[in-house]
DNA sequence: ATTGACCTGTGTGCAGCTCACAGGTTTAGA
DNA sequence: TCTAAACCTGTGAGCTGCACACAGGTCAAT
């Protein structure tokens, strides 16, 4: 099997393929003849097992960690367990930065419904991002 | 002012302050004698509006568009209104994603929890991780 | 003059891919 | 058999929004 082959058998870009191969997730043979990469269905299997455990928030540098412990014939779950957690830690941050953020934006827009263009001045940019941060950095006080 | 006092004085590093610089969202004045950077009092009106529009989920493109029309004595409040749509359209996607990788995450450590800790075979790197997307992939189909 | 603390600009690194590109391979046609 | 176009490959670079490393400059105290 070939990189594009792999890759449409899986539903990711062949690029995403070279990617993980590039950085050692992946260790295809390479071909003598054409220095072509030749993945087998260990390869496969392993790319299959990447694509589950990204789907589950693991960065790329944990799935790294999760196989180097399995290849090393130690059981992967602890790290797996620990790491989980980590992650789940920052998606709830990043899930709450973008619910506030969102809410920010939805306010902005909805004030920005009642307001008309203006032209910049001297001193100010766009009054419509300006004014909003004044009063919102004032309702926030109280 | 240079660049660390400006940078103090609005809540930044000094490297965000040299970013935007190198950008070119901020021209300061090049000293002769050192090659140092001097800021005035516009840049840092200019930066305050940066930070205000970053807050405001605009991506740095967006603002070096914004500044640019206000710059050629233009209103920017039609670009701004435009990009803000897109940008939470975009922020509302991953808000929706994080919640959704949220959800799962916390599944797989609910159903982990009764689960012991396994070896890797030949054929499983982490059973852990592959049986849950099983598991999940089968109970989206009903 | 010298030490040390602090500051500067520039270059590089980061995740997780995606895109650009020069060249090799395969296939259809003549 | 030759050729030309379509397709594929590996490698290198680029993306966002900064943060960090580093060699050297500056300044106050000795
Ligand atoms: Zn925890
Ligand atoms: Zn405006
Ligand atoms: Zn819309
Ligand atoms: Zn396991």
């Amino acid at each position: 099997m070939r990189v594009r082959q792999l890759a449409e058998k899986l539903g990711v870009s062949a690029d995403t393929v070279r990617y993980y191969t590039r950085i050692g997730l992946l260790a295809p043979t390479k071909s003598t003849a054409n220095g072509y990469k030749f993945y087998n269905i260990r390869e496969q299997s392993c790319l299959r097992f990447i694509l589950s455990a990204r789907d589950l928030g693991f960065s790329v540098e944990d799935i790294t960690q999760i196989i180097a412990k399995a290849d090393d014939g130690q059981s992967a779950c602890p790290t797996v367990r620990r790491l989980i957690d980590k992650r789940l830690h920052e998606t709830q941050q990043r899930y709450l930065d973008m619910l506030r953020l969102r809410k920010r934006m939805l306010a902005a827009v909805d004030s920005w419904d009642s307001k008309e263009d203006k032209a910049p001045t001297g001193n100010q940019i766009c009054y419509l991002i300006e004014e909003f941060i004044e009063v919102e950095v004032g309702s926030e006080t109280k």
